[in-house]
DNA sequence: CCAAAAGTGTTTAAAATACACCCATGC
DNA sequence: GCATGGGTGTATTTTAAACACTTTTGG
């Protein structure tokens, strides 16, 4: 199989054209159903599963691996990504982890650099849920969304890394403008809000958000109402482009 | 002579004990004559100055290192510490770089694992500026305090490393309580005061400064006096430790 | 016509800021 | 005795939080 054999080589030769003991994980970020989703790749052979991770090439900048990595998996490029936290303990990773999908190749590897320890650089994104075009990478065989409230078993410390990476993004969210990558193009007043009020995990009074929101002026308002809804049709809303770069800039001192 | 032979091992050997292509630097903040210092090594054979650092055993916790490292240099174990950023541009360093330093070896070594490209773990510790007994490296002939302000000509990324580390530091201030692990057990509230000017970088309040860290509960007022000193005598105070460390924990939602 | 969601402003409380006078000490 | 730095409190402004009614629409 085209696969396994490329899992070989891997297992084989990866360490000509990777560094070794150094992995990159990608907490992805979506928001769909109100919810806060994560995408994660379910192993082969294994009921467990995996953040979007790779390698670094030899002669590739660390931020690049992590970006050339989000695209191999979701499509996308020019991302909103962000480096969190790099998590070294010892026992974070090993052999013994992975023996239930070595156990399951085809071929024997007696030894690897993948059998080694590896620290992990956790970086995260912030991608538009529907922009996404998921695909497993050769170590999966499904790539789905979960919610962040309900991951499933993950390997690893994998499950670790995404609540530090919310956590991040918690705090993140206090000092930069976050949405633009996160909701369409135009998106309504209570979007946003759920928006917030799904990462930090708890409710927000409507017009406090709203009068804060706007405050910042990385809005603005369109002379359209969402159209197809019940009830009263909310404003159609987009980011104000320059507004909105200059505070991921200088940030803005936000309190929600 | 016997460090040039211990560099050798370390050139030729170092990565049957270390984990290759990885290193971690601390940046030390001490406070000093109402500065905000950090410890950098001056390089043998090079007019540059580095950052304490080093690299992980192959079956060391990340953090680990960084106490270990931490501990060979400053002889202070039980310090605050904490992870920063990781850093991986490709060119970050490289031979070329050291090859001035590598030139006034007394040895001559083509091949090393020391030549490989690096990334490197950023540590930022605070530290009682007395309590350093500061003990060079074997690549390093001087380890001395040097103002973040005027820092010197640094190897590699340093210098950019020690700006992200007090970028961290001061928004760190904000969410956390410092000074336990940079002060005297017992000190006054202008020097305290002086601490957080510093590492902020700008002036504040004598009284609003005083009100609201009074507020945190974090502190406790002696019933004594600094002595010595000329005009009033101000007041000593030490740390609760018990609301320090829950403040550790929990955080105390500041603005300075 | 009514249930459900959106639009809008004001009042109150809390927090941050600005500011001034008295006190103790060493010289 | 005076210059210097430390101790203390209040008034003002700014920001956050709490809160209710009206409007629109689909069913």
């Amino acid at each position: 199989m085209d696969i396994e054999h490329y899992i070989e080589e891997l297992f084989a030769k990866g360490h000509e054209k990777y560094l070794p003991h150094l992995s990159v994980d990608c907490v992805v970020f979506g928001f769909h159903d109100n919810e806060l989703r994560v995408l994660l790749l379910k192993q082969r052979n294994v009921k467990q599963w995996a953040l979007p991770g790779g390698f670094i090439k030899r002669s590739e900048p660390l931020e690049g691996a992590a970006r050339r990595i989000l695209e191999e998996r979701t499509g996308m490029n020019d991302v909103f990504l962000r480096q969190f936290e790099t998590f070294g303990a010892t026992q974070r990773s090993s052999a013994k982890a992975n023996e239930q999908f070595i156990q399951g190749l085809s071929f024997k590897v007696s030894e690897s650099w993948l059998y080694d320890r590896f620290l992990t650089i956790g970086y995260y994104a912030l991608v538009e849920y529907y922009k996404v075009k998921a695909v497993p990478d050769i170590f999966s065989e499904e790539c789905r969304w979960h919610n962040v409230h309900k991951l499933p078993k993950t390997i690893h410390d994998h499950g670790e890394i995404v609540r530090r990476a919310w956590e991040s993004l918690r705090i993140h969210l206090n000092y930069y403008p976050v949405g633009y990558n996160l909701l369409p193009e135009k998106f309504t007043m209570p979007e946003l809000q759920k928006l917030y009020e799904t990462i930090l995990d708890r409710p927000l009074d409507r017009r406090n958000f709203q009068r804060k929101i706007l405050s910042t002026g990385i809005l603005q308002r369109l002379d359209e109402v969402k159209a197809g809804v019940a009830h009263k049709a909310p404003y159609l809303y987009k980011f104000h482009l320059a507004n909105y770069e200059k505070a991921l800039k200088t940030g803005l001192g936000f309190n929600l």
